[in-house]
This record gives structure tokens, C-alpha cells and sequence, in this order.
DNA sequence: CTACTCCTATTCCATTTTGGACTAATGTTT
DNA sequence: AAACATTAGTCCAAAATGGAATAGGAGTAG
């Protein structure tokens, strides 16, 4: 009704990623778009909701009162088209695709550079992402990857990833504040956070027997990708499973000062509804990740840990 | 994450189009497009998807198992933006946009001629529509259109449009069986009924006193629109509110023999929350639309009713 | 059986939109 | 001040969109 100059998909994946990397640049880049693209899809976007989405600072964009509420529609419609996609896909042959719901920070830095091995070596199982997808979707899906304490009732998890968190920070930014030697020294910094896993911080803490967290500043952020952005902008330390940050680390960008780190309960999980039966293309599919995982938590790997992750399965 | 081919949101609006009007012809009217562009982008939908959404027959399209799921994400998809345009257009300026909900077959038959008259006379007054958007969405709205009794507990509901319901068909098909000159003889006939209102049928039973709803054959669609042309097609016998249909009646493209119908309790109201202040401009719009409509009820109607329908306001 | 009507699919084409490469502009950091 | 981020804007080629016109199919009335 009343021509409803609609968004374009595009627009909407734009703003969504745009919120999820916080620059024009990193959300095109995920997008497999030009900078140049997504500054005009967002502008387009921009004009036709007659408000700004976006503050623009000089190191990025930050959502503005209007954007964080277009932005939460906008995933709800992906979601939707996430659904639908997934849905009907399972009708669509005789053997039913696969339906994976992967975590935003899995997907950009794990499968988007290692699914296409998956795809050529099992050209014939379909496969269906989803990322955004609701969470009554999200129960219908075949493998869904969660991060948690791999507790979760009528679910089946293996370990996939990230149980090695380590204490980073951009080197300048560190040794400006003076370095860290022990894990105490790292209250004389901000710290960030990852607003999903809040529990970093303590569990550091206790693991390194040092009492409470007492940083001076916390910033407190709603995506990995944001997190580890800002710690490499030295905008603050961060802990971060290190399988998520290995090109970081190789390139410098980041730094572990003195090992510090521990060996997370939280981490992310394979899981797999136990209610229906496991066909054999999720097998594949299944084994093929875990093995590939276990190959990024080795690879390039100073010293192997003293405690190897080792899948756990339970029921409840 | 691997190019996800997302559908454009034309397509969107596009199949949720033909799922409400049954034919490409129709669909490409109420969206203001021509019958090529519907069918061009109902094709590129298909394709993105794998299957076909809809079945051809010659008189229209149906909705494949695959439509049915689609065509409902696809609604909540076009939800979720109308969510967010609302939202979000509250906020742009100091005086607060209107946000309308309206139902499929009002926003057809009766806002969209009208609607550019209300913009004229309050060119300052600025409307946010929605008709698909979901039920928490709508809570927020300042006017609802709903069908029903008149009874929403937080709602003031007056009197808009429908209460009263004609039996009506196409010339040719009752002709051919053997006409009807008293409510009977509707029995004789297949009859269509809106899955949203299945009370009509009983409740003409009952106010002609002739019992029992005993037809020889059911028709069940889910939109008003597809009842309104499945009865031009000569397919059954429809109850359907005068006002709705003003135009097929003048043309004589449906009949209302012996001037059977009724009076019905369950008809359009315009309701409004009752926990949020008025502001002036929804007592603006709620004048006109409340004037509109009695117009429309009182025009072309060949003797006025028994009684009129009279505004009621109630509070629970 | 034939003309007529109502439907969809398709072809052609002008127009618009999209997105990439480049350049400009602006602010931060060293 | 220079180097380095970042976003915005211009130009252009390629793709899409959508309208007009056409073809074809399936009922329907006589």
C-alpha cells in the first residue's frame, strides 16, 4: 500500500554487518562487497528511513538509537528468509540438505574460509546456513554451533573450539601501559568484553587465583568481531579463544603477553539434537568439523597445551 | 556467509501478493506493477529457491507446499521491516507518525482509493502503515482495523465497516442452478467461506431461521479477496460485507439474489488503545476514517437498512 | 466447432540500479 | 608533518527491473 519503498536484502545485510563489524570497510569485506558498495547501500538505506543508522567516528561506525532498532528488524527479516530458505530446502529432494546454524564470529573467521573444502570434497550433501535465524528456527536445524559449558538438555555437544582463551591486547597499546608480566597487571588496563560471555573475566581471575576483577574501565561490546577489533586498536584487553585470533597473533596485531590465558569451560560447541536420527550425510558432516577443528586448535600452536580438549558427548 | 542469494524484497511482496489475490493479474494491480514484472519476479523467486511455489491452472495460482512455507516467512519478513519503518518513524520527528494496522482486504478495497484523500486535506499528518507486521508489533499501532464483535479488552473499538453481509454470486452460475429466491435455496449451491470468519454461514442460517448450514459442498479460503473471486468465477456462494464489494455489484459481476443477507454482529471495527493518550492527530484520523466509511456504507445502496449501524464504544 | 475471454509466459527494450575502481576528504597516530 | 586509517563521492560498465506488446493455453458461450 502506498508505495512502500521497501529496503533492498542487500541494504539489510549491510546494516547488519555493519553493526557486527562496526566499519565499512570490515562489513564489506564480509560481505563480499567494495567499501565503496556498502557506504552507498547504507546511504540508500539511510535516505529511505529519512534517519541516520550510524554516528560516523573516524574509527568506525556505532549503530544510533534509530539504527540499533532497524538493525534488530532487519535480522528478525533475514531470519525470516533464513527460515524459509532452510525450510524449503528440506523438501526439495529426495535427500534433505543439511541445516547448520553457525554463531556470526564462527562463520566469519572458521567457515568462511574452510567450507568450500567441505564442498569439494562432498560435492553431493546440500548444505543450508543460517545465522540469524530465530530460536524456534534454530531448533529445527541439524547441527547447530553454541558457545556454553556444553550442557544443553536434549542436545548432543561435542567440542569444537576455543576452549584456549588467551589475555590479548594490541603490543603499542600495552606497552604504553607499562606491559604485563603477571596476571595482576592487567587491571591497570580497560578491558573488554564480549557481551554474550560475560564470564571471561572472573573466570580469569579465579583461575589465576588473583581474587576479584578489578579493572579500571570495562567496555562492554555486543560482538566478538567488535571485541577483537577494538583490542587490536588498543582500545582495551581482551580475552579471546585463541583459535578465533591466529592470524592476529601471526601478524603481530595482537599479542599474548607472558602466556596469560586459561582453559575455559565456555567455549563453543558442536551440537546435534539427540530427538531425531543422525542421517549419515550429518555424520560426514559432523566428523569432517570436528576434524578440522581440531586441526586449527594444533596448527600453529608454540607448545601444545598441557591438557589436550577432548570431545565430550552427554545426555540429559 | 556463501553467498546467500537473497531474494529481493519485490519477490517478497510479490508472492505474499499472489498468495492473497490468487492470479498474477490481480497481484500485479494491487502492487501497482504490470502483470510481466509479477510473473518475471515470481519466476527469479522460484529459481532462488529451486522449486516452484505455486501451481498454474488456468484460472490462477495455487500455493505448492513450498509457497505455503515461503509465503510465510516471506510475511514475516515484510513484518519485520514494516516494524522497523514504524518504529523507527516514531522517532524522526517531534510529532509522532501515525502507525496504522490495517487488514489485507481494507488496505485493498478501501484505503487505497481513498487513502490520497486523507493525505491532501492533512498533508502534515504523517501515516505509517503496516499489514503484515506480527501481533507484538501491532500492540504498538495507534489504530488497529480488526474483524470481530467489537469486544478487545484494552481497546476502544468503533463501529468501521461490514455489518452488512450479502449473499451474493455470480449471475450466470446461479442462473444455471436454478436460481435462489429464498435462503434455502443457498443450500443447492457449493459455498465459499473465509477461514477467518467461519461464522458467517451458521449465523445466516440462523437469522433466516432455516437451521442447519447444510450445503452440498465447502469451499475454505484464507483470504477475502480469494472468496470475492472465486464467486465472480462462479465457483459457489459467498456471504461477503456490501461495502466490500460496491463496485461487482454496480458492474453486475455478483448478484445478491432475492436481496438475501443479514445483519452481522462480527464486522470491521476501528479500534484503539485505550492505555495510551489521543493525540489530536488520531482523533483526526479517526473522523475521517469513521466519515469515510459511512459514506461508503450509505452510498449506492439502492434503500437504506432496517436499522443503521451505530457506533459503539465500550471499555473493559 | 469456433470465437471469445481470461489467464500466464516470454520477448524486446528503455530505464534504473547496482557495484567496482578511483579519487577526495577527513581525522588519528606516530 | 607524514603515514595511515577511515568514509564519501564520481564515473562507468554491467545487471536488474519493469513496461508494452505478443504468443499461447484453457475454459466458456453460443
Amino acid at each position: 500500500m502506498t508505495r512502500p519503498h521497501l529496503p533492498t536484502t542487500t541494504g539489510l545485510r549491510v546494516v547488519v554487518a555493519l553493526a557486527q563489524h562496526g566499519t565499512v570497510s570490515a562489513a564489506a569485506q564480509a560481505l563480499n562487497l567494495t567499501q565503496s558498495a556498502v557506504s552507498k547501500q547504507l546511504k540508500a538505506l539511510e535516505d529511505l528511513v529519512g534517519l541516520a543508522l550510524f554516528t560516523r567516528t573516524s574509527r568506525g561506525l556505532a549503530p544510533t538509537e534509530a539504527g540499533v532498532i532497524y538493525i534488530a528488524q532487519a535480522r528478525v527479516a533475514l531470519g525470516a528468509l533464513e527460515t524459509a530458505a532452510a525450510r524449503v530446502a528440506g523438501l526439495r529432494s529426495s535427500r534433505p540438505a543439511l541445516r547448520l546454524h553457525v554463531l556470526p564470529i564462527l562463520g566469519d573467521r572458521w567457515f568462511m574460509p574452510r567450507f568450500s573444502r567441505f564442498v569439494e570434497a562432498h560435492p553431493d550433501i546440500e548444505v543450508q546456513f543460517s545465522t540469524f535465524a530465530a530460536s524456534d528456527t534454530i531448533a529445527e536445524a541439524d547441527v547447530v554451533f553454541r558457545f556454553g559449558d556444553g550442557q544443553w538438555p536434549g542436545w548432543q555437544a561435542d567440542y569444537f573450539l576455543g576452549r584456549e582463551v588467551l589475555l590479548v591486547g594490541s603490543p603499542q597499546f600495552i606497552a604504553r601501559g607499562g606491559g604485563i608480566a603477571a596476571p595482576e597487571d592487567a587491571w591497570r588496563f580497560p578491558i573488554l568484553e564480549h557481551r554474550q560471555t560475560p564470564l571471561h573475566w572472573s573466570d580469569f581471575a579465579t583461575s589465576h587465583g588473583i581474587g576479584e576483577v578489578r579493572a579500571e574501565r570495562l567496555v562492554r561490546l555486543g560482538y566478538y568481531s567488535l571485541v577483537i577489533r577494538a583490542a587490536i586498536a588498543g582500545q582495551g584487553l581482551a580475552l579471546v579463544p585463541r583459535s578465533l585470533i591466529l592470524d592476529e597473533l601471526a601478524s603481530g596485531q595482537l599479542v599474548n603477553p607472558a602466556g596469560l590465558g586459561y582453559m575455559s569451560r565456555n567455549c563453543y560447541w558442536l551440537t546435534t539434537p539427540l530427538d531425531r536420527p543422525r542421517s549419515a550425510d550429518l555424520a560426514t558432516f559432523c566428523e569432517w568439523a570436528l576434524a578440522e577443528a581440531r586441526e586449527t586448535e594444533s596448527a600453529s600452536r608454540p607448545a601444545p597445551p598441557a591438557q589436550t580438549p577432548r570431545a565430550a558427548s552427554q545426555r540429559s
